[in-house]
DNA sequence: TTAGCGTTTCCTGTTT
DNA sequence: GAAACAGGAAACGCTA
């Protein structure tokens, strides 16, 4: 195993190739190499890499023994980079975006090789860093308001160039997020997960379901970084929260603003299952 | 090939 | 006045 093989293993392999140490290799190996191109990629990779692993680990005791990769602040205008543990949330956790109560099955104790990489389709993890300066508003084209000087806008989303005209534009897009990825499981997985999304939001009421969105343009940045689209906002993906109450997958919570409420039909987020995905 | 799903995008109007 | 909320309309990209 060469160097570059050994830093882009997971903490499992190394655990599982040398023990105990494992663990802290890979925390040496991540402040020696923790120049991640991305402020945020880790922590996609992590959502899409969780996904897959935790069906492949199910069984397997959660490497859960690390500390919080955020740590207690966070700059008022993004990510801090962090001594992120990649899989630190892996397994034995309701895995991000991949629930549906189909997690189970699956068995197999996968951690095939040390390359996690590309392999879910087009590449999730292609972001180029262009794209991924997160909260940065000057990547984010403003696709807000139309050009007023154009007078009144057709209603709806307009049509996207054809896929060959926009690979001319925009080069090679990867295919759409896989299902399972929906976005209340995204925001799930972030409540379910307070150390990685320490600042953006929060449990307002873990009983009821009741969540606050603290950061919520960041959050949107997230999202639209998992679906590889820069221009997503909040209000666009609280359009999308909106059409979770007619399916009962969020309830509204009148008078509070930022205030979402899980539905009877969401899943996963209530404390006993997700300690009982956990065993 | 196509229908359906889950968004995404844009819009107008309302409420806080 | 700004930000958030609400929901209609239509398009997109994926899966079945």
């Amino acid at each position: 195993m060469d160097g570059a093989a050994l830093c882009s293993c997971p903490p499992e392999e190394l655990r599982a190739v040398f023990g105990p140490l494992g663990d802290q290799l890979y925390a040496q190996l991540w402040s020696l190499t923790s120049s991640f191109p991305d402020e945020l990629s880790w922590i996609i990779d992590l959502l899409e890499q969780d996904s897959t692993s935790f069906q492949e680990t199910l069984g397997d005791p959660g490497p859960f023994d690390q500390g919080s990769p955020f740590g207690p602040e966070m700059p008022e205008d993004g990510l801090q980079p962090s001594p992120y543990h990649p899989g630190s949330y892996g397994a034995g956790t309701p895995s991000p975006g991949s629930l549906d109560g189909s997690t189970g099955s699956t068995a197999g104790t996968g951690a095939s090789g040390c390359s996690h990489s590309s392999d879910s389709g087009a590449s999730d993890v292609d972001l180029d860093p262009r794209d991924s300066k997160l909260f940065s508003r000057a990547d984010f084209p403003d696709s807000k308001k139309g050009d007023p000087k154009h007078g009144k806008r057709k209603r709806g989303r307009p049509r996207k160039l054809s896929r060959e005209s926009r690979d001319g534009v925009e080069g090679r897009k990867s295919k759409h997020a896989p299902r399972g990825t929906h976005l209340w499981e995204f925001i799930r997985d972030l409540l379910l997960h307070p150390e990685l999304n320490e600042g953006l939001m929060r449990w307002e009421n873990r009983q009821e379901g009741v969540f606050k969105f603290l950061r919520s343009e960041a959050v949107a940045q997230l999202w639209g970084q998992k679906k590889k689209n820069s221009s997503m906002t909040y209000e666009k993906l609280s359009r999308a929260m909106r059409y979770y109450y007619k399916r009962e997958i969020l309830e509204r919570v009148d008078g509070r603003r930022l205030v979402y409420k899980f539905g009877k039909n969401s899943s996963g987020w209530k404390e006993e299952e997700a300690a009982g995905s956990r065993n």
